[in-house]
DNA sequence: ACACTATTCATACAAATGTATGATAAGCGT
DNA sequence: ACGCTTATCATACATTTGTATGAATAGTGT
């Protein structure tokens, strides 16, 4: 295969895997590429997958409509793109802040692994805020295709959530824990979803900037309820 | 105006606003309306607002195509004609509540008034269980059309719910109290969306068919929050 | 400078979309 | 039984959709 551009139906993903990945820099070219990824990034988390069209993507990036099938082949592998583009540094750092955890010595809190487990993902992408309202509102997408990916995504990258919290949570019968659990998810996706919310709700002004602000207020709201009497 | 269908563009919403209401129990008619809205809400609920054409629709209500047109103009009209048909009997049902419950004398504590916000929405329309499902996604759906709705539905009938919670939590500051409202939303909105989705979560199955059992366990996490020390 | 690959572009296309419409049938009051 | 309104139907239409493709350009190793 000369292998230029995507292949017949489901060969992608293969090509350039060697290959673009170790010229990707040296290179000025793919900036149509990471154009496309941001721009599709941004309006998937405002508008959601099927809010948005190819077309619109392509415009926002100032790029060609060509662009899309030939890097990513179809509009759901750039979706499934731009999702895996930040999960993976996502799911190091709060690794990372797990084994320091660990590496201090006592027995962490749920409170300390709470923190661990949310800051990074409040904070997810510095380069950009548009990720981290993806990340929930894709989890609620009731679309098939989306649901079948974040559940992909789900058991490679956050799988260490349920774990970790189930430890700081040993005492807890398994219904009350997984109802609690799913409690935790349902704040966390909310307000990772749309930040500004509170906004609307209160009818007035919040400090929505710095994530480290919410998860203030979102933090002890958790844990008085992981820890609340079953 | 002879008035049969809709007008021109935008000029539904007052015909056969008297007339079809007080012949619609007379009649055996409408049947398509009707079954139009059942199919509608359904798979709005499962799909979301964009991720079903009106033609999926009409096949699932086994109704012509241009019964849509006919009945309500378009298809965002459709989508507003669902959840009205719900909503206002929801509030009836949860004023009703909070009115027997300050009849109770004393006044009522946090958790009776969760359980007086909550039940109606978990136990939304008797008759069909899409709809407490489509609450909780709409609220979350992205797009701008669904979004502007829902923040009209959310002022007319749901006004009452962070007015009496702030009632029950009257010693918190002013933001603690949003955070921790946001939070009561984001727990609600998660469970409503998808009642199922705590069996994916947990990984076994769980009663999820009766409301109450959500609830016994939703409220305390709940209570637990509000309470927490700010 | 040359061969070659990687990328970008303008354009095409079939399928699906929301909406509109004229013809036809059904239901009601009289 | 008739006239009139309400409802249903088959069908049409202009857009928008995702995806494909051949030609043109840009970049790289030699």
């Amino acid at each position: 295969m000369t292998a230029t551009r995507v292949a017949g139906k489901g060969g992608m993903g293969k090509r350039r895997k060697a290959k673009v990945q170790a010229v990707a820099k040296r290179r000025q070219g793919l900036a149509s590429r990471e154009r496309l990824l941001d721009a599709a990034e941004k309006l998937f988390a405002l508008y959601g997958f099927n809010g948005v069209s190819v077309r619109q993507i392509v415009h926002a990036a100032k790029v060609n409509l060509g662009a899309v099938p030939y890097h990513f082949g179809t509009k759901e592998e750039l979706f499934k793109a731009v999702i895996y583009r930040r999960a993976q540094p996502l799911r190091e750092e709060r690794e990372e802040r797990l084994k320091k955890l660990r590496e201090k010595g006592k027995k962490p809190g749920l409170e300390e692994v709470l923190w661990a487990l949310l800051e990074p993902a409040f904070r997810a992408s510095r380069e950009n805020e548009w990720f981290r309202r993806l990340l929930g509102r894709a989890s609620m997408d009731p679309t098939p295709e989306v649901k079948k990916l974040l559940a992909e995504i789900y058991n490679v990258e956050f799988m260490v959530v349920p774990k970790e919290l189930r430890k700081v949570n040993a005492e807890l019968p398994d219904d009350v824990f997984y109802w609690r659990l799913n409690c935790f998810y349902g704040v966390m996706l909310f307000v990772l979803a749309d930040p500004g919310k509170i906004q609307t709700i209160a009818g007035k002004e919040f400090d929505t900037s710095r994530p480290e602000v919410a998860l203030k207020y979102v933090i002890p709201f958790l844990t008085a309820g992981f820890r609340s009497p079953a």
